[in-house]
RNA sequence: GCUUCAGUAGCUCAGUAGGAAGAGCGUCAGUCUCAUAAUCUGAAGGUCGAGAGUUCGAACCUCCCCUGGAGCACCA
């Protein structure tokens, strides 16, 4: 067995963003994808200044969907169905350069002991007991159905079906352990209302306040079912004839991952995790500098669909334990697909694989981030994602190629302009107050794009972010063509050159987080070191370095038009 | 059934302390040649879903409809 350390420098801040852990019972699709996306923005925003980031992602493995898949698929463990299952998720994640730190699965063994421990301290405290669950249970489906979902039978008097598979249900009870969730009301709306960012966007905040608010009697919440109808999932302590309700045990994933129950309680100063590898025997080594600080600062991200479990179910089960809540819940919409939902059923669901093997998963990326409205839901539409890519390579792919052309040198101006030459760009246009206001412009426009980046990562607003990178591309093919260099003696024509290879520069330096794979690309098209591509290098004029062979014959840029691929 | 989000130029969207409508793409015209038939500029194009109200004035506030989408009601 191989033993690799992660080795995280100790950085100013550390912060932890998480994705809903994913059920592997159907293919990863954009919806997915979105939810990953958004936190690997951010994640990577973080690493890219230079702070410590944890990132959480994975997949929830238990409960009956899976139990009764595995069965109807041949497998005589669901442990075995799971572990093919999970790999499409990381599949995914490759192809997408999600850098997560931690892949986390529900069935894994640090995780299930955490279960626990959080199921012992409600308990501890008071906030667990047996009691009766009563419903429309239906035998063949296995589950119970809400009265909404049963009607009468009409062939038989006495008897009821489920309006959705048409089997027969009948009323019953079961015995379970109960969360006493009634108790958390109060505290839920306070804490939501002492803490206006605690749910994000306001809209969703709005209503999940709405909902705790009308909902007067808060109900118990069963948490746990009998081993004889759910036999996969995590035992009960001290009771292995039930079963951990799904929600309790997949929720509590996000202490996992990130030291456990223990070390938070006990304000540990610093915990190894120990967890293997996403799809590999490798055992990694986590460390997480004081989790309980770490856990705090935690941002869970997650589709609408799944709102309630996670700003109510989930804070609910933390203060029970006594745990400190996250900082926050941001909600986003889900991915239609030409304005309607995908199913299965009407074919249209997308498939982000296939998308990102033609397209480019960067571009997919790009196109994502750029439709993200949280509050609503997107519309992907491949022709736009086609679009898109048109976008990409008639702007800033002919920026690069433009001032790459054999009529220019981008090393000569790069020396002759940055930090560490010898001209100043406003000195070479004193004559010209047009062409001098424009650059001037143009810097302040390139000067403030960092604070634009920082304010709207944090706040996920991804497309207005998109919006100002595109007027920054856009001002500089302006600058280049009013500026027309080809005209113009050296000088003139080098500062044009290098202020608009230098927002190329910056550009890409700040899009890492965006298009992680694309932005190398153009980096190295351009001749940037490779450890200059940080944060220490994104001032105008910081890099004296680069350039040196952009102007050479037979370079590409890493972005060429290809056709619009007719769907079929 | 309950809840909620949208509806602004052909398409996709911006427009919050109410002052008299914008961007990108597309279309048309011009322009440039440095550049991946790539740029840039201009123009045409809008009853801001319909109606009523408040106001000196409303896309932006209130009411009432219409149209479209989504979530929820122990699967996850």
């Amino acid at each position: 067995m191989q033993y690799r350390t992660a080795i995280h420098r100790l950085y100013s801040k550390a912060s932890h963003i998480t994705t809903p852990i994913f059920y592997p019972n159907a293919k990863p699709h954009i919806g997915h994808l979105y939810s990953s996306l958004l936190c690997d923005v951010h994640h990577r925003w973080q690493l890219l200044k230079e702070n410590q980031s944890f990132f959480t992602t994975g997949t929830d493995e238990h409960g009956l969907k899976i139990q009764l898949a595995s069965e109807s698929n041949g497998f005589d463990q669901p442990k075995k169905f799971v572990d093919k299952l999970y790999m499409d998720f990381v599949h995914l994640d490759k192809i997408f350069d999600i850098n997560y730190t931690r892949f986390i699965r529900t069935t894994d063994p640090d995780h299930i002991e955490n279960v626990k421990e959080l199921w012992q301290l409600c308990l501890k405290n008071g906030f667990i007991y047996k009691g009766e669950h009563k419903g429309w249970y239906s035998i063949s489906d296995e589950t119970f159905y809400p009265e909404s979902k049963v009607v009468k039978d009409p062939s038989h008097d006495g008897k009821y079906l489920n309006t959705e598979s048409n089997n027969e249900v009948i009323y019953q009870s079961e015995t379970n352990y109960f969360f006493r969730l009634s108790l958390f009301r109060e505290r839920l709306i306070s804490h939501i209302k002492q803490h206006p960012h605690f749910i994000f966007p306001v809209t969703k905040r709005e209503q999940i306040l709405q909902e705790l608010e009308t909902t007067e009697n808060l109900l118990d919440l069963s948490i746990s079912r009998p081993s004889t109808r759910l036999k996969w999932g995590i035992s009960t302590p001290n009771d292995p004839s039930q079963k951990v309700y799904v929600w309790f045990d997949a929720l509590c994933n996000y202490l996992s991952s990130i030291g456990g129950i223990s070390s938070i309680l006990n304000n540990t100063a610093e915990v190894v995790s120990k967890h293997y590898n996403a799809g590999s025997n490798v055992e990694m080594q986590l460390t997480i500098p004081h989790p309980k600080e770490v856990w705090q600062t935690t941002i869970h991200v997650i589709g609408k669909d799944i709102a309630k479990f996670h700003t109510i179910y989930w804070p609910s089960f933390l203060l029970a334990a006594g745990l400190p809540l996250p900082k926050q819940v941001v909600i986003h919409g889900h991915w239609l697909c030409n304005g309607v939902k995908m199913s299965k059923s009407l074919g249209n669901v997308v498939d982000p694989v296939d998308m990102a093997s033609y397209y480019g998963s960067d571009i997919v990326r790009w196109f994502l981030l750029e439709n993200s409205k949280l509050e609503e839901d997107g519309d992907f539409q491949e022709q736009r994602l086609s679009e898109t890519r048109e976008l990409l390579v008639s702007k800033w792919g002919n920026l690069v190629n433009r001032c790459c052309g054999s009529k220019f040198d981008v090393e000569r101006a790069v020396t002759k302009f940055s930090n560490k030459g010898h001209l100043q760009l406003q000195e070479v246009f004193q004559n010209e107050p047009e062409i001098s206001q424009q650059i001037k412009s143009h810097i302040k426009l390139l000067n403030e794009t960092k604070d634009v980046f920082e304010e709207k990562i944090t706040l996920f607003q991804y497309s207005q972010l998109l919006k100002h990178v595109w007027g920054i591309i856009n001002d500089a093919n302006t600058l280049v063509q009013n500026g027309k260099p080809w005209e113009r003696e050296v000088d003139q024509q080098d500062a044009i050159i290098f202020l608009s290879m230098e927002t190329s520069r910056i550009l890409t330096i700040l899009c890492q987080p965006i298009m992680p794979a694309l932005s190398q690309s153009l980096l190295d098209r351009i001749d940037v070191l490779e450890e200059r591509r940080t944060i220490t290098f994104i001032e105008l004029g910081s890099d004296e370095a680069y350039g040196k062979y952009s102007n050479k014959r037979g370079r590409e840029v890493p972005l060429k038009r290809i056709p619009y691929r007719l769907s079929e």
